[in-house]
DNA sequence: CCGAATCCAATATGATACTG
DNA sequence: CAGTATCATATTGGATTCGG
């Protein structure tokens, strides 16, 4: 069966879908900021300023049960840990794209 | 003078811009809500139906403080309230669409 | 350096009831 | 129909401190 009329509560669902794994306002800046390359806790903190340890830390293990990223642990003499993107977090990078695109064309800076 | 390597700073700062556009779990199943011409308040919450009164109130408010809806008040007997899109809503789609594709291709039901 | 722990304030969200 | 009022809870965010 088609969906038509209907077919609207499907896009919002889909929609609701990508909001909750991606919800909050750091999951998106911290995936940047390791795309980028910046894949250790103090890295992505440089990158992302304002966000405090508690808050960085707490959003990096909900990354991790949403599977968009795997930490890493190096048994060392200061233990390193390393946090690696998943194939997955991948898939998100065209919705960060528009984003982008979206966040340039309208900056705050007007308001 | 050219971004180069913090270029990231920037892309981040794009998408916080954006996120603070759409924030929270609500604003873009408004609006999409609306982009399918359902533009009352008892629509959108027929189309959203997890919805309270009280979060699409103020989520309303919000998304008119953002100038990305407007709300028109018809007086009449009943007083007839309608909110429409602006030109400026009409570039979120992109985003929209994305995310879209993403939730539709990671359904929850596999997790 | 990489966090975890604690304390606390601010928001966001929810449930219910009620009004013009 | 289109909200507002009230209450309660959950989640988020921030500051600071502490430990391996």
């Amino acid at each position: 069966m088609k969906e038509k009329s209907n077919d609207i509560l499907n896009r919002i669902a889909h929609v609701q879908n990508t909001l909750q794994a991606i919800n909050g306002k750091w999951k998106l800046p911290i995936l940047m900021s390791m795309y980028a390359g910046k894949s250790r806790f103090r890295d992505i903190q440089r990158n992302i300023p304002q966000i405090t340890t508690r808050v960085l830390s707490k959003e990096l293990k909900d990354l991790e049960a949403s599977k968009l990223i795997i930490r890493i642990v190096t048994d060392g003499h200061p233990v390193s840990v390393e946090y690696k993107l998943t194939t997955y977090s991948y898939t998100l990078t065209p919705v960060v794209d528009e984003m982008i695109k979206w966040g340039k064309q309208h900056s705050k800076g007007s308001l």
